[in-house]
Formats: C-alpha cells, structure tokens, sequence
DNA sequence: TAGTGGTCTAGACCACTGA
DNA sequence: CAGTGGTCTAGACCACTAG
C-alpha cells in the first residue's frame, strides 16, 4: 500500500480514499490480515483520522473490512451465503435449520405486531427467541411471535421453562398446516439486545428479514429476524453461490 | 419537541439522542414535515453538530427521515414494499413491470460477472441497463447481463440504438424457456452511476439484489440490481402486491 | 444571496482488548 | 499496562437549493 497522495478533483477525499483501499485490499492484503491502525493510515494518507474513519466505515459497510475496539481492523472474508427463503413451505424449528431457541414468553404483544398478525388486541402472543450461527459465528437473532390461538393445545404444564418451552410451541405450531409464507427484506440498525446477540455495537446495521407464515387463511406466526449486514448475503431460492459483490462501471455512448 | 438535557449514563449520546429525537418524531411530527437545521437542533440539546449528525445519520438509515443538501431534513414516510421475487419465473421485460429499459452495450464482461455466467472468458456480453421508478421516485437501478450466446439470433442491425437496442435484446431472451430464477440480498453503497440514476450521493446505502436466470441448465442471464436502501423494503413471495398508499401529498398548499 | 446539509480538521478522552 | 477503535468537540469551508 503506497503513500500515494489525493488529488484535488471534486470527489469527497473519503471516497477517493475507499477507492484507493478497495484496490489496496484486492491487490497486497490477504483475508484476515490486520491492517496498520487508524492514526498512522491516516498520517500515510495525510488525512485527518475522522475522514479515513468515514472511509473504514463504507468498506465496513461493505463487507470488506471487520473492525474491533481494542483490537484492529482486518481484512474480512467474502460474505457467506445465508438461506432465507428455501423452505418456503416448512415452519420454522423443522429439522435441522441452524436456528436455536433461546427462550419464550408469554405477553401482549407490541401494537405493531399486533396489527400485523390481526389478533384481537389483548390477545397473548408467545414470543420465542431463536439464534442462527454459520460457521461458528452468529448470524441472526429472531423474535418469533404465535398467537395463542395458533397453538389452543399447549399448556402451560407442557414447558415452563425458556428453551425447552420455546421448542414446546414451535412443536405444536407444526400440527397447523402450512399455506405458504411472505418475507420482507429491509435495512435497519442493532436495537441494544439484537447487537448483543450477534456480537456488535448498537447501530450497527441489519438486514431485517419479517415472514409471515400462513394458516387456515391468517396469520399463523410472524418473524422478525435481524441478520448481520456486515458478514451476511441473504439468498432466495435454490443455490446462494454467486460472487458479485458490486456492479463494475460502464457507461455507454 | 422538548430541550431536553443528556444524562450522563454510558450510553453513547448520539444513541440517546437517536431514541429522544424518534420519540419526537412518532408523536409530535407529521410525514413530509422539516425539522429543524442540524445547528440549531445540536444547539438545542447541547451537543457538537458532528454528535447530532451522526443521529441523524441512524434515523436516514432506518428510513425515518430524509435529508436533502441545501433543503433540509425532513420526515420521511414509511418505506415502500417493492416486489422482487414475485415473477419467479418471468423473465426480465415481460409485461409491465415498471421496469424502463435505459440502454444497451455490448462488450466483454467484467471479471467478477464472467465468472457468475461461467461463460467463456472472452465471450462479449450484452449490458443492459434499466431503471425502476415507483411512485414516481427512481428506486433502482440494474445491470443485466446477457451472453451473447443467450440470444444468438440478434443481429446488430435490430435496434442499434441505445433503449430499442435493450428492449431488442430483452424481447429475444423471451425465446428461451426460464427454469427458474434464484436471488441474493446484500447490503452496499452506491457507486457515482447508480447514485445519480437513484438521486443519491455517492456512498449512499443500497441493497443489492443479485440474480440468476437459469435456462437450458446454465445462467442465461445475470442482474444485478441496487435499490435505494432507505425508501425500498424488498418483499418476496405471493401477496407483495401490497400497496403502502401513504399519499407523499401532504404538504400545505 | 442566504441558508441548508456535506466534508474536513486537529485535537481530546473513553472503552475495550490482550500481553 | 500500552495500543486499539469508538465517541465527542468546536470550529472551518464547500456544494447545493431556492427565493
């Protein structure tokens, strides 16, 4: 990586900056390398470290670099593919699908929550709470919302206790037959539980994936998941190996 | 919206203030309303300007509000339902999509795009490059690859002009038979082309829809798609067809 | 031209990690 | 403990929009 100086065109230094680095990435870093810390890139760049910050965080943003406090920053891995959209006619805990519940309650849901699962307004929803680890690491954190009325059969006596109880209502949930699902993909940022749980800051940003699962003509479950947007490429459909990470630019004439 | 002074907890300020000014927002602002300029509201809760930014910043990501150079900052309505995985097996052009073919190069393809067509390294490839308008407002903007191969029988003397041209090439890909499609999501920042195309900034988050149309046993086709992550959230599935009709018409007359 | 958000600087201190 | 990234400040100037 050279001392190379910035030229005075009228593109904001950090992003001619983020260009010089994406290239000094590609070309003499390998994954996992730890770059030389913030202060003295900035120096190598004659820059102030607020602006190379500004150019760390849209590689971050990018998947390319992984930052942590006390640490340093490195070079991250591609992305890893994370299914979402291939059991598109299973409910959610069939069979091997990488998700672990955590715990469940038993509340009154959120308004929010509520409108989107019609319920009526006072009605108790379960709240099961479900981790997804790839590779080692965790990806997703998810609340899971079922209304009691879309498990009549469990009992309290059934599982009192949180994950044992959350496998207990997602074991009854499977005796609803299922309709087919919808899925929603936005941006958001960590709320303070979900950054715990996967391992980052709050703020940093997520990709928000909510299904509802249908059944009997209504809104048997709904999902909020909160997938890592730094490390994650969420794929629909049958295979999640293709490798393009941004679109090259050309212009016609 | 109060003056309310920080508490000294160890929460980060800027998260605080990002969870007093979304408060604010939910009960005291209505969409399409302007705040106050970034002076006086970092006055107002005494802090540094670069401290309010960077809460603003967060609320932007999340899509609660718009900011606009020399404008202002104002609050944004809720974020669109743009359907993406809906014609599972059309191919791209077909029917009204809102989809508007802007022109079309032919030309070897990029290293990373070769390789996700797994065609031959120096086979050229058709670029077609389209926009996606939704209420009027720019929402996306795609690069699609075509091999040459995927659509033998065009001859140069079609349409040799730009948006004919692409709509020539489109209309011959309908000759093949689809056999599926599959898709991936991923979070990036938007390069100078598709930032104008989408009326950003250079940098400005996306989302990346990348995908592969599958024929004949191979990858017919390849799109790569970025959305303006603050306006759109991508639905997948049946019923994506819902219209989130918050009339943008809310302003004084 | 006045006012807005966008960029940039040169400091300071804090929270966290690992030896 | 020394070194890292994370937060914060108080300025300055620039690019853009609209009246």
């Amino acid at each position: 990586m050279g001392t190379t100086q910035l030229e005075s065109v009228s593109e904001p230094k950090y992003w001619h900056l983020r260009t010089v680095l994406t290239e000094a990435l590609e070309s003499e870093f390998t994954v996992g390398e730890i770059l030389p810390n913030e202060r003295d890139l900035a120096a190598r760049f004659g820059v102030a470290r607020a602006t190379l910050r500004q150019a760390l965080e849209q590689l971050e943003l990018e998947g390319r670099l992984q930052r942590r406090r006390g640490v340093g920053t490195t070079v991250a891995p591609p992305r890893m593919g994370v299914a979402v959209g291939t059991e598109q006619h299973a409910w959610p805990g069939t069979g091997e699908d990488a998700w672990q519940a955590v715990d469940c309650t038993l509340a009154e849901a959120p308004a929010a929550v509520a409108e989107a699962l019609e319920t009526e307004r006072a009605e108790p929803v379960h709240t099961v709470r479900r981790t997804r680890m790839t590779h080692g690491q965790p990806v997703a954190a998810e609340l899971l919302y079922i209304p009691q009325s879309s498990v009549p059969e469990l009992t309290a006596i059934d599982a009192p206790h949180g994950a044992a109880r959350a496998r207990a209502v997602l074991r009854e949930l499977q005796r609803l037959e299922l309709e087919g699902n919808e899925s929603a993909v936005e941006l958001g940022s960590a709320h303070a539980d979900d950054a715990k749980e996967l391992d980052r800051l709050p703020g940093a940003p997520v990709l928000v994936v909510t299904t509802r699962f249908l059944a009997a003509g209504r809104t048997a479950a709904l999902s909020v998941a909160t997938y890592r947007a730094d490390t994650c490429r969420l794929t629909f459909g049958d295979s999640g190996n293709v490798e393009i990470h941004q679109a090259p630019e050309q212009r016609a004439s």
